[in-house]
DNA sequence: TTGTAAGCGTTATCAC
DNA sequence: GTGATAACGCTTACAA
């Protein structure tokens, strides 16, 4: 059933098919009528390829989540951490009329893949999420100028990237807001477990650890950074050592929620309790993070307002094909649970 | 750049191209190597959109998730439950080189504009979690003769669904040996919060249930089930219920982990403790279940397994053009933790 | 207001 | 082996 055949029945030509289609304004009433009449009677839909063919258009956007890992245990994809954000691209593109092809991409070489993707025309504009910082692959995409909406990232070279807008949480207010807090707790003595530093996110929460110790006139100490990459295991390692110093930090910042959860095992299994003995404070508010014991004090990131924002930006950027390049910065939020002690 | 500029500059027709790019035998090996050498300089990629018009197939199948709740907290998805499934899925189908596009849908009456989905062309097949059973636009799907696989459902009307395959969890099975081994610790008055009963999984689990009490001979008693809906607040109202029967029954056993997490925020607010004053079993596993207190014991559902052979299987379909309509059931296992006491 | 015809970028058929 | 040529199903000038 295409569109000759409906304008055979319909007793009109293609044309006059397709302008009721697609709402031209130059066809009667009764013509509309009766070749809607058609439409209906025979289900027709116009073919998605040969339209996109034609309009040069795919009306659908790529979701593009990266999420490698050092070691990866082959074939177990707990992302839950995207979910959220995954859940809100693809209801607010839905309501805009786009479609959402989604990708995993699960070591970086396979980023290289996501280039043709582009280049086959199968996506208008995409989206990516966790994507390390200056990620070279990604540069090339945005070199050749396809529109892109990047989450946790900064564009180098500004005028090249006509069509590329970014979207960050506040990662270093938030940072320097759970230090803060730690501080004004009375904790004087904090380790940071970094996240994954190549993210930008990383960087971002690291300094604002740094400035808060500064503002406090508090030194700011190298054996008390510890390097993890996000992953829970990490955070269980960087506890291991922590629990090691002499005498311990009163108080932890974890980059994200999954290392200080794994931190907090850690603590556990060396009889250290929390907050009793050392306090804690994640990052991100994942669903866990009010779940554990104790439910973990942490700063909210609103990734489906991120989520919102990115979808709402390149679906306009794709409509309006204004070049209007957006850099936004989502507020973060301190939520205060019961994994922080009151020092004295 | 399209196939004739690189037949141009290859010195080739654009059917000499095309034959390069889809690997015909009928190629020599040097012309081949000619073309090739000019398809990678210009980074050619054949458009998408122009392929799937004259193959007839789009190299993409769509992932529906319908995530219906009575009533909806706008703009608030947390349907952290599907995303282990939502990315196996897209693994494995990238793997196989299929696309996937993935659709929520929130309201069932949304269910209708999936179909058309498929009359454009956009999908090969496609796969769906989350239907009721029976579920009106999804036999319309099954009746058009589209491919697709189903879970947690039954088809009805077997011979006109030769392209529909059906995973399945052991749902029956599963809550069998979740109340068996409630009875097995001593359990004699053992209630039931029912999940959604126009669910296949919902009914499977309920009778499940009931089978294991009739075994043991146990009588099934109506006013030990409540009428739940899958979501955390349907258990914890039932368990307000529950708390009120006199004598109250020593065991639960929800059909989901919500409902069961539901129903300990219940008890925990009425100072019922578990699981010395009152014993719960779930369903499902999903990740929050080990981290609540006490650690939840339930049934574990290998949802990335399900996912792995609804994809497998599809794409088989489609590749194969076989109609062997499977239906898979998927093991299940009851994992222990402690939410569940021995009597005596 | 409507129809004819060209074109979107491929692949498939058929000669040569 | 390779190159015309005709589809694929649609939109869009252009003509009428």
């Amino acid at each position: 059933m295409d569109s000759t055949d409906i304008a055979k029945i319909a007793g009109v030509s293609r044309s006059t098919v397709s302008r009721v289609i697609n709402n031209y304004a130059n066809v009667p009433e009764q013509t509309r009528e009766k070749v809607m009449k058609v439409i209906k009677e025979y289900n027709y839909v116009p073919h998605a390829s040969a339209r996109s063919l034609v309009k040069k258009k795919s009306q659908t956007i790529g979701l593009f989540i990266i999420d490698v890992h050092e070691k990866m245990h082959p074939g177990i994809y707990n992302n839950t951490y995207f979910s959220p954000f995954t859940a809100s691209v693809i209801d607010y593109a839905n309501r805009k009329n786009y479609f959402v092809l989604t990708f995993s991409v699960y070591r970086y070489d396979e980023l290289r893949k996501v280039l043709d993707i582009f280049r086959e025309g199968r996506v208008d504009a995409g989206i990516f999420i966790g994507v390390k910082n200056g990620e070279e692959s990604l540069q090339k995409i945005i070199n050749e100028g396809y529109k892109i909406a990047i989450v946790d990232y900064e564009i180098t070279g500004i005028e090249t990237a006509k069509n590329a807008l970014v979207i960050n949480a506040d990662n270093e207010g938030g940072a320097y807001k759970a230090t803060t807090y730690l501080i004004k707790n009375g904790h004087k003595s904090i380790a940071h477990i970094a996240g994954d530093l190549k993210k930008l996110s990383g960087i971002q929460r690291i300094n604002g650890y740094r400035r808060a110790l500064q503002e406090a006139g508090l030194e700011y100490k190298d054996e008390l950074i510890f390097y993890g990459d996000f992953d829970a295991e990490s955070g269980y390692k960087a506890a291991k050592e922590i629990a090691n110093i002499s005498p311990m930090p009163t108080a932890v910042f974890a980059a994200n929620d999954s290392m200080a959860m794994g931190a907090m095992e850690a603590f556990k299994e060396d009889g250290i309790k929390i907050p009793d003995d050392i306090s804690i404070v994640g990052f991100d508010d994942i669903e866990l993070a009010s779940y554990v014991h104790p439910p973990l004090t942490t700063v909210r990131v609103f990734l489906h307002k991120m989520a919102m924002l990115a979808t709402n930006r390149i679906v306009d950027l794709i409509d309006s094909g204004t070049t209007n390049c957006h850099h936004d910065i989502v507020a973060v939020e301190l939520v205060e649970r019961a994994s922080v002690r009151a020092l004295r």
